[in-house]
DNA sequence: TAGCACATGTAATAAGTTACATGATTTT
DNA sequence: AAAATCATGTAACTTATTACATGTGCTA
């Protein structure tokens, strides 16, 4: 009769907990955390966030601790030997299938109607992708001297290199593709600006 | 005093449009066309779609054509000159950026927990991505085959080689960093089931 | 005649973003 | 004194998935 709940994974309680590894923080400091270290590939809004750590205390994944006084130097949380628990057994289960969804690719499938201007955005993607690149490189130096010696260091390092790499072969990609979008612009006729004539094909 | 409507693109509605570019069909047919289209980087579930064509029509972007008799040869859609104009000013518009979100990613940043079981699962996603690239190589060769000629065609290539290129990149990837992941747990002590000793760090 | 493919839809639920609301403390 | 940063939260809304509900027509 009534839906059954699709019982969802609720990751941003993960995230939570596995950001929590790095030591107790607050709820704003746990967003910058979050931007600086897996901003490249997860975010979480203050929506998620703060309802998240209330249900985590609630269940016993996080405590509190430290004196809450005023805005500075606000009530922290730190992960409990329970969520340390909860996180492990999260970790080692296999990643759920992410449905993939790319807005450049849509617009590069439906590029005959606009070759040359979907042309100029695969363009800015290819630029957008080396300077994305560039700055992974140097983040990559960066977190390896800044960290140096701890465990975990080769996984962190590696989150990045996925993304470098990516950055790269999109670059490629593009410019590539930048080029067959050109030769098809060439070969069609110009095109009405908003008045169509013949539905072609 | 109320929330303004955050106005999102609805890109659905641009989905279906596209995919009518390729001639009139009716709701079902249009979920195949997408599966076996543009499948690789977007998918719609009948829960977007229904709506999405009763939208459509009442805003004049596509149109019924055709008798609807019985469950065989039901109403079609087809797509309208408007349609095609609101589309296109769509498609010339660029891309939002889009929050990437990677769970196996998530997973590899808080290795430390479990890195043998990680690198598990980074080898099963080095596997999975060299199937992948293999499979897209045999759909590129079949497209390039079946719809040679049509002047869409080396952009519905792109999106193909796209995914192979990431495909082939993620495979490289996953096995490099699967490698790093078994010396981190050959260099860590054997771990706790579920009862932690020594918070460590 | 059973099962599968065709066909259309809705309700419940989940996940996430954005805007709003509020106020303290530090820096310029 | 003003502006920036720190800090916590909620309400409204959008997007999307899943499960349910229902029925037809073809094929083995």
């Amino acid at each position: 009769m009534s839906a059954t709940a699709p019982r969802r994974e609720r990751r941003t309680r993960y995230v939570v907990l596995g950001m929590l590894l790095q030591g107790p923080a607050n709820g704003y400091e746990l967003r910058q955390r979050i931007d600086s270290t897996i901003g490249n590939f997860w975010q979480e809004s203050y929506g998620q966030l703060y309802p998240a750590l209330h249900e985590l205390r609630e269940d016993g994944l996080v405590a509190t601790v430290g004196s809450a006084t005023g805005a500075r130097e606000a009530q922290r949380y730190e992960i409990t030997l329970a969520g340390r628990d909860a996180l492990r057994a999260w970790v080692v289960r296999p990643p759920q299938p992410q449905p993939e969804r790319n807005e450049l690719l849509l617009k590069v499938f439906f590029a005959e109607l606009a070759p040359a201007e979907v042309g100029q955005q695969v363009t800015r993607a290819a630029d957008e992708a080396t300077a994305n690149a560039a700055r992974l490189d140097a983040l990559h130096a960066q977190v390896s001297e800044r960290v140096k010696g701890h465990p975990a260091l080769p996984a962190w390092l590696a989150t990045i290199e996925y993304g470098r790499a990516g950055s790269r072969v999109l670059a490629e990609w593009a410019r590539r593709t930048a080029a067959e979008l050109d030769a098809m612009t060439s070969a069609q006729p110009a095109r009405r600006s908003t008045r169509a004539k013949k539905p072609g094909r």
